[in-house]
DNA sequence: TTGAAAGCGCTAACAC
DNA sequence: GTGTTAGCGCTTTCAA
């Protein structure tokens, strides 16, 4: 058993009162009941209990964070930046994820709320249509989405967003292309319907053509958590007119990508170039390295912590878009003269079927 | 201000006692009381306060977890495990990562102590030789090691550990080497000092050499966070007699290894073969895929918060050790006849110090 | 089936 | 500088 704030002051022959200024505010004690407190704590390895401080003060000092997976290193990474940030503030952070689904989500929420989180830093698929961040505005509790963009939508009142302009920076990548001769150049996503910034960058994508006078095509979705890329989506993404280029939604797709791309003999970058989005760490650890626009993603986890911190002092935060970078990788190359031709259909275009079965 | 439940009984007309019973053994109430509570509740958006409750019951189900960092996908899909295996029995989880840092380290347990979690899931930097962990044990704190292995090692108590064979798992990729012609083998590792596993890896790696009537090289150390190989380091790895293999003790190192490789014109694996040690999923999406030793992360996270719910039962509860699977990867290959000649000094090895200098 | 009351560990207002 | 005491929200005896 634990010895409490009582034990130390019997210990001690003093008021729990003096054990408590003890421990808050030294300065308030004298140097000899000071002393005699520090050995009393000492014999009886006194460790205070935030509990009972928590319950007296109306706050914690936790943080509550909701993400959709630790097993996406985006979001890892991200949470590893909160983590940074609260520690210097003295926050501690109890982390919940989702995997999307609306009712573990709430779950999480309701979780967080009964500890008396003192706000919260979560991850939704479409922020402008989810029913849990409008009940914590009605219950006026502070929180910051990451990721989540919206930014440049109507809403009243706009919901604080730590991410960057994920339409500029689809542009932006996609004018990479362009100025490498691209003119073909195909869009890869998970589903639209299912994230905000994907639909976003998708956005990026169609603009950034059009200003250029190119018709987009239109882009290929496939499952968010396929870790193989079915013959029949290759077959979409590659479907004439030939792209010389491809543009992922993120980097785990553009990975995917390349294998099936070099599965079936094409060369990246030399025939294909494919450019990602997010800036995986890893992704630059490859050879060749992958083209992406690079997230800051600690430094998001970061700014939501502070701008959490803000919030809940009181303050109105506004949304912080945070730079992008695009790293121009060695998987993205000029165009070739000419798009490289299959002559024969590539067997992961007939036969992948079983490892694509799962 | 959040309502209590005096607000609520006050509302319904009850005492206290009722509510609480109305929330935690509704069978207990009668019909018509229970329907008064719940209108209360509803009305006045009642959400019970965790910690009233863990206050008076002296334990929070609160999991602590310590980790180096995030931003390693092995940990993080270790913490998912951990997250998921604990939301199944309703218990939460409070993260603080270390850096490998012991005051960082034991600030992070003091702080989860005073938050009274019920026990706590760890990865220190060397499980022999933690101070903290023999504060953990006298106190009697239950708590659970990951990825950390002291299987093999004397000790009393034993500490509890989920984790696969190291040394076992070391052998074998040395072993998948040596089936593909390989005599030459090198190893790379991180610190050695700083790591029981990377320790235990190496072991495993001197074992199957000399089991094979093969003298061992010393092993390449290099610096754990470096993300660039020094021109230093990359010579030492290829010194005479001239490797046809490299065996990485995690697979960070190992993509690195692959890319530092091709970067000086060396063919993986055509000229030298790379088999990594962690089975990132993401090793599997490259092309060729990664060849490495997969250790279940998300299981041992997994375990060790199973683990730690029967330690936090009472229950004495023995290490636990995963299997690890063979991944056999394309950047494993035959041997090549006669190692691939570097006839002339390829430019990393000489003017690269730039991209070293972080 | 319900209520009164004690107490989990702590802080802060107030009195001395 | 120190002590007394109330009370944060909750559960759980014990009585009724």
């Amino acid at each position: 058993m634990a010895s409490s704030i009582k034990d130390v002051a019997t210990r001690a022959g003093i008021s729990i009162a003096t054990v408590s200024r003890a421990v808050n505010t030294p300065e308030r004690v004298s140097a000899e009941t000071l002393a005699r407190v520090q050995a009393a704590m000492d014999a009886l390895q006194y460790r205070p209990n935030a509990l009972g401080r928590q319950l007296r003060a109306m706050h914690t000092g936790l943080l509550g964070v909701v993400l959709p997976s630790l097993a996406n290193p985006v979001f890892a990474e991200c949470m590893q930046g909160i983590e940074d940030a609260a520690s210097v503030t003295g926050q501690r952070v109890m982390l919940m994820t989702t995997a999307y689904d609306l009712e573990r989500e709430a779950r999480a929420i309701e979780t967080l709320l009964e500890q008396r989180v003192d706000g919260l830093v979560l991850t939704v698929a479409d922020a402008a249509a989810n029913p849990h961040l409008d009940r914590l505005d009605a219950e006026h509790v502070p929180y910051v989405l990451v990721y989540n963009d919206t930014v440049g939508q109507p809403r009243i009142p706009a919901r604080c967003c730590v991410t960057v302009d994920n339409r500029a920076a689809a542009r932006d990548a996609i004018r990479a292309l362009l100025a490498q001769g691209h003119k073909q150049i195909r869009m890869l996503t998970g589903t639209l319907s299912a994230s905000d910034r994907a639909a976003l960058r998708h956005d990026g994508y169609r603009e950034a053509l059009e200003a250029a006078g190119i018709a987009p095509q239109p882009p290929v979705e496939i499952d968010f958590n396929a870790d193989v890329m079915l013959p029949a989506e290759l077959a979409r993404l590659l479907a004439p007119p030939r792209p010389t280029a491809i543009f992922c939604s993120n980097d785990r797709l553009a990975l995917l990508t390349i294998r099936s791309l070099r599965e079936m003999g094409l060369r990246v970058p030399e025939d294909v170039s494919v450019i990602g989005f997010d800036g995986l760490a890893m992704g630059q650890w490859l050879m060749p390295t992958l083209a992406t626009v690079a997230q800051p993603h600690r430094q998001i986890g970061e700014g939501a912590a502070q701008a959490l911190a803000r919030r809940i002092a009181g303050e109105v935060v506004p949304s912080i878009t945070l730079p992008h970078r695009l790293l121009h990788g060695g998987t993205l190359a000029r165009a070739p003269a000419a798009p490289a031709s299959l002559s024969v259909v590539p067997s992961s275009l007939t036969s992948d079927t079983q490892g694509a079965s799962r």
